[in-house]
DNA sequence: CCGCTTTGTTCGGAAGCGGCACAAAGAGAG
DNA sequence: CTCTCTTTGTGCCGCTTCCGAACAAAGCGG
């Protein structure tokens, strides 16, 4: 109950969609928070609220809230309704597909798997993700709103390309995007508005994650989020700007694999040496502990399992992932004299080093960073679960939340 | 006369803000292009400008304007009023210090030199400074509506204290915007609003350039836009996203000298080796091309000099010439990777190499980028005279431009 | 039971903007 | 020169959105 920085309100927009995102991401509890947030009147905001209401979108509690202790009338609880639209979510990587429905505020309402392989081509595989998003939409009768999609590849702008597909044997270039639409039309799932078909939205999995923990989990409250994370192989990256994501004028920023770590390391297939991309991810690490690396899609399970169980006995485990923090450190280090941001997210192998050894990150950040800075941002693991799907969803919601009025009709 | 991407309207803060801000960096030659660039009606972009007038902000001119040939009845011609309101705008390098009055649209009405010397200390200099700017408000009797200063040095935020003063005796951590608004007090410069003394902004010198040029240079038109200039010494960056530069969460982004640029460089003070910073900076130059690097604070106009006269006829300039151009453009290709700009602009020796031979650097980047995307990334020369003056102006203007209204008093 | 505090609502009224009709100013055809 | 066509600028009305102020509601403490 701290407004701190009064979300300034933007009239031309409505209030409207200031306040479902401040519901959506549970920093407007009550009627008098969301006032103060928004910079409006008590009157605007009870408008806004019952706006929000009347659309199903939230619902409004107005029982007694086992009071705070405080003074004067107690309010009334804001929240997303649990019952009210939801979007439509796909996944699509290595480990096998799913397809999801998720609520306001991330909440997953019902999710299935996909049965195919990941030899099966792209149009087969979206189509058939799509096919059981419509299953789900069915059986539990919700009614849908948008479409996001998390593939693991970069996505080029603004034609929706996947440019490089982990895992996948994909070509470089699929239109994802359209594919997706084209699916989710001829799965005649009906949009918001009467008959228009949904329009499908793709980006790339570690900017799902970026976004995800920004609205629901570690990352809620930063400004400027900055996310790394491996896969299997490589390691990428993502920036949330001001709530929005960062993914610069053709969707290829934040490829931060790139990043010189070890100037006498071994070569990248980027024409550099030692970059962060092949001396950070699992492949390092296993080779760096003197393991076998075994089959790639693979890999990060087994340095997971490896550095959780290892770490306190084996004294090769342990050098090998000294080396990786000191790398990791220094690619930090240099993205934080780039891009500034409040706080860092980590994820995959990269958060499990941090949990075994985060004083070690954070003395080689502050030692290898201009002013001490990078010494005092928070880096944080983490905290989501199926977190690239409700990144999917988020991406779908984001109309809705920029204005709910236009898509839900009025 | 081709409205294409229409900025869309925010009603909240009035659409008289992004309207100045049209005719502010020329992109609202008419009415009616107004009325295209705001999505707005005739009706509404027409008050806006009756408004703007009143102001004393722009002026309408309503005379055939050597019509373009076009059908119809031929437009009034906005533009900024050439005797409207200024601010105050100083500069503080090691070539000497500097004060003027800019107003809208980059133009620098009144400017003159201060008279101390680079031993003076932080106080005394802004005293000065300010001092000159003060003296010309009253010669020419204008009204100041804001003030802002460029300084050689990172500016953390919120505390505005320039961290690493260059060539300059000043400690580190000299508050220089709480000083700059304290002089701007001292010397009663009437604020715009009654006897309210004005707030003084201060940044880093390269960010303000960044911002000169997007408004008024090489970046006119650009959505994200990345600079970056050397001094004598080492090397900055800045960066535009969406209009407003972007200074990161303490004011220290882009801090792009530490960038690796040559595994087997030259150690650098930041810990690293072959940084940006030291190798390709005018003392790399002059050092490659086996001349004496001479004073420091002549090493950039020296380099120029050099680069300039003999480069066609000098082997070993040329040879050293090549060797900068492959490692900026092995940083530039990096920075690509993480920050996906639509648009370069180069500054100091950088813009000269640029000059000297543009496609080599892009060749490099080319090669050096992953999906070749930087090498189609648009990489320009500096345009603008005096760009870090007229940058700290475009700082002093931004309130104005936000809400002309709250800042002229309504 | 009565103040006190905080929250929510109801009811004008002001401001900003869209829509429409109309006026203005040139180009081109005859 | 006049008439029509095209594009630009303006006056007026009404809608939407939000603010401000008064009022009502709901708990707490005396």
């Amino acid at each position: 109950m701290t407004p701190t920085r009064t979300t300034r309100l933007e009239r031309g927009r409505g209030a409207l969609g200031p306040a479902l995102e401040l519901v959506h991401t549970g920093r407007a509890p009550t009627r008098a928070v969301l006032t103060a947030e928004l910079g409006v009147t008590r009157a605007t905001a009870g408008a806004v609220a019952a706006e929000l209401e009347a659309l199903g979108l939230i619902t409004v509690d107005s029982r007694p809230t086992a009071a705070a202790g405080s003074q004067g009338r107690p309010s009334h609880r804001l929240s997303v309704n649990p019952d009210g639209p939801v979007v439509l979510a796909a996944q699509v990587h290595a480990d096998g597909f799913r397809a999801a429905l998720v609520g306001l505020g991330g909440r997953i309402v019902a999710t299935a798997p996909g049965s195919l392989t990941v030899e099966a081509d792209p149009a087969q595989v979206l189509a058939e993700v799509v096919g059981v998003g419509a299953r789900l939409l069915r059986e539990t009768g919700r009614r849908c709103l948008g479409a996001g999609l998390s593939v693991p590849s970069s996505v080029a702008e603004p034609e929706g390309t996947a440019l490089n597909p982990l895992h996948l044997p994909w070509p470089a270039g699929v239109p994802v995007r359209e594919i997706f639409t084209r699916c989710l039309a001829e799965a005649r799932i009906p949009g918001p508005s009467g008959d228009a078909p949904l329009t499908g939205h793709a980006a790339n999995d570690i900017n799902l994650v970026a976004l995800a923990e920004h609205r629901h989990g570690a990352g809620r409250g930063a400004r400027d989020l900055l996310c790394v994370a491996t896969g299997h192989r490589g390691v990428g990256g993502a920036l949330v700007l001001d709530g929005r994501l960062h993914t610069g004028s053709s969707g290829l920023a934040l490829e931060v694999g790139h990043l010189t770590v070890d100037p006498d390391g071994r070569p990248c297939h980027c024409g550099g040496r030692g970059c962060l991309d092949v001396e950070t991810d699992p492949l390092a690490f296993l080779d760096a502990a003197g393991r076998e690396p075994g089959p790639e899609t693979n890999m990060l399970r087994r340095a997971l399992e490896l550095l959780r169980t290892e770490y306190a006995t084996d004294p090769a485990v342990r050098d090998a992932a000294h080396l990786l923090i000191d790398r990791l450190g220094l690619g930090l280090a240099g993205l934080v004299n780039i891009l500034d941001p409040d706080r860092i997210i980590l994820g995959g192998l990269h958060s499990a080093l941090l949990e075994v050894n985060g004083e070690r990150l954070h003395a080689v950040m502050a030692e290898r960073s201009l002013w001490g800075r990078s010494g005092t941002v928070p880096v944080l693991a983490c905290a989501l679960e199926h977190s690239s799907l409700v990144g999917a969803a988020e991406l779908a919601w984001q109309p809705v939340l920029d204005d709910p009025m236009a898509v839900l009709g009025g």
